[in-house]
DNA sequence: AGTCCGTGAGTAAGCGCTTTCTCGCCGGGT
DNA sequence: ACCCGGCGAGAAAGCGCTTACTCACGGACT
């Protein structure tokens, strides 16, 4: 086993020179058609595979992609990172995966470390709003993608959902079905996603023309099942239970389900549970979970070929930003008994 | 903005050579204190990165590991992934994530990219016991870790769960609830880790003195929950149901506890499911589901630390078989009714 | 027959970095 | 006062590849 045959090992083999080798890989039409063939046999023959960080080097242009998010345990991003993989694939591009564990130096860490790699674009749910972050890597020619994080910045293009609209539908739905305590369980402050869905519920009451106090806010200090069943620990603590929970993402509110259902409490009947994101388990869970549903494959997918458009006509490229529309998914959790109930005896 | 900044660069700013700078990124140790801080002032005040891709190419050795796993929607891979991606960025290593979706053929494409980036170590849970793509890469001089997936062969590390012992653990459970007829639900034919299971499965059935026929198989296209239900709406269009039901992961467990229990089957006292992986969302189900756990987090720090260490050592280092062995966690998916109850009336 | 130009291959200069070798310089031993 | 050894910095050679640029060769013109 020879540890890496070289594009010289194929040159001689086929009896022309590096140069000719080359262009045969990256301008087949200026190389007549046997000397091609006969280059392509000895590339086969040899089981030659190119260096990719050599050509990088030389020619200064990566196959490579950073995709950075917060939690890789949350189905939301795994969707969105099987878009972003399969985009890039398509296009012959390695994705390197990060996961910030929504912290501000691991963050940094990572995004240090995809510089290093000399990748050609970022893909980025930042932890907060960390600017810093995106204008360091963009000092460095390196092209950013804001993913799940909508921004006014011209220089850099975002792939989003509207939050804000996402939080109003789910309040306007809860109202309607006529709750009248509820409780949002955000997340940490200034995760900006759960701030947004917040003003998009207090947008709803006042579209419904009802008193803000309706509304009441339980931080959580991360959108993970094991702080949803803490919050719900912490509500069932109360001497009074609210009649609805809008949770900030699904994670958390299977785990104020899981532990609301398992201290006796009637969903719907007794608490009206709605979610965000509708990852595949919510439609699976104790009781079906009402959920906004975002476009989270697609997400991926448009943000990558954004980020391949940017690199490969970096001149002409003009910064967009994206902004998909979410879309509520009424299921059990959430539908509360009428007064007057038609059914079944 | 300056594209990017070099070595050069820096060493002309410290007033010293390229050769110098690179000594105090690589060994310190060799460079006077005077000379060092001078120089590590001037990559602070340029905003320096390493490119790695150069670094790579002159000294052969590459940051940058891969992973290719079955599917990055199955929360499986996904702790694993995170297992992997801690482990590697601890050690300052990039991780390329691949999804081969179960298909031969995208996870040969996969296998290629990684190779053309010259990553000096694949983590891979093979399609098929498709050997073939091991081969090629260790001819290549990368090294490979089989991911959840045991082997004997001397030239490669594995880590893997002994899904053997996991199947006969479900399923001397359910014999030891009472189960009679049971079906194992399995994945596609060729993959390893279901086919362990079911052997697993038929090791508890002998073991316990029962008949083979005890236990039926019905194959499922896939591990996914969409697998999952349609598996359970195969069950329910039969005349007589199983009372138990032995799924490959848990992805299938949950689509199937679906199907029947929103087709009125009461789990577990008309059916009993047990699923195979226990994942996050197993405990939060409909009905909270019995599933054998993985040490999933642990096989991806195990892995990367392998392949890492490999790397580092490529000559003293021992080929090792890591095998975590699994762990039954009943719910109440799976606690049968019996002939006296106690509780409340 | 001489000139021109298009085609197709070779030549060579690096990309940014590591690493070996060389060499200047200073302190200590004789 | 002289020599020698060791420390520390510089010079330089590539790693595998891309990409001008060069140049030889014919065929098609004038």
């Amino acid at each position: 086993m020879k540890p890496s045959i070289s594009i010289r090992d194929v040159a001689v083999r086929a009896e022309v020179s590096v140069g000719t080798v080359s262009n045969v890989l990256n301008r087949p039409g200026v190389v007549a058609t046997a000397t091609r063939e006969r280059v392509l046999a000895a590339i086969d023959a040899l089981g030659y595979v190119r260096n990719e960080p050599a050509r990088q080097l030389r020619s200064g242009t990566a196959r490579t992609i950073g995709l950075v998010v917060l939690d890789v345990g949350n189905p939301f991003f795994t969707d969105v990172a099987r878009g972003v993989e399969e985009a890039a694939s398509e296009a012959g591009h390695a994705v390197i995966l990060c996961n910030s564990g929504e912290s501000v130096g691991k963050e940094r860490g990572h995004v240090e470390l995809l510089a290093s790699q000399r990748v050609h674009g970022v893909l980025i749910t930042p932890v907060q709003s960390a600017q810093v972050s995106l204008r360091w890597l963009r000092d460095r020619g390196i092209s950013v993608v804001l993913l799940d994080h909508p921004t006014a910045e011209a220089d850099l293009c975002s792939v989003a959902v509207d939050d804000r609209r996402g939080g109003e539908l789910a309040l306007t739905h809860l109202l309607a079905e006529g709750c009248e305590r509820i409780v949002m369980v955000t997340g940490p402050p200034g995760l900006h996603q759960a701030a947004e869905r917040h003003r998009g519920a207090r947008d709803a009451i006042r579209l419904a023309g009802r008193a803000p106090d309706v509304l009441e806010v339980l931080p959580a200090p991360a959108l993970n099942v094991a702080c949803g069943l803490r919050a719900g620990e912490q509500l069932l603590a109360r001497a009074v239970l609210p009649d609805a929970v809008f949770c900030a993402n699904d994670l958390l509110a299977l785990g104020l389900l899981q532990a609301t259902v398992r201290a006796g409490v009637r969903v719907p009947e007794d608490l009206a549970i709605v979610g965000y994101d509708d990852i595949d388990f919510a439609a699976a869970a104790a009781v079906p979970l009402t959920s906004v549903r975002q476009p989270r494959h697609e997400i991926g997918r448009t943000a990558a070929s954004l980020v391949i458009a940017e690199s490969q006509s970096p001149a002409e490229h003009e910064h967009r930003h994206v902004v998909f529309t979410p879309e509520l998914v009424v299921r059990e959790s959430s539908r509360r008994p009428r007064r007057v109930r038609t059914g079944r005896p």
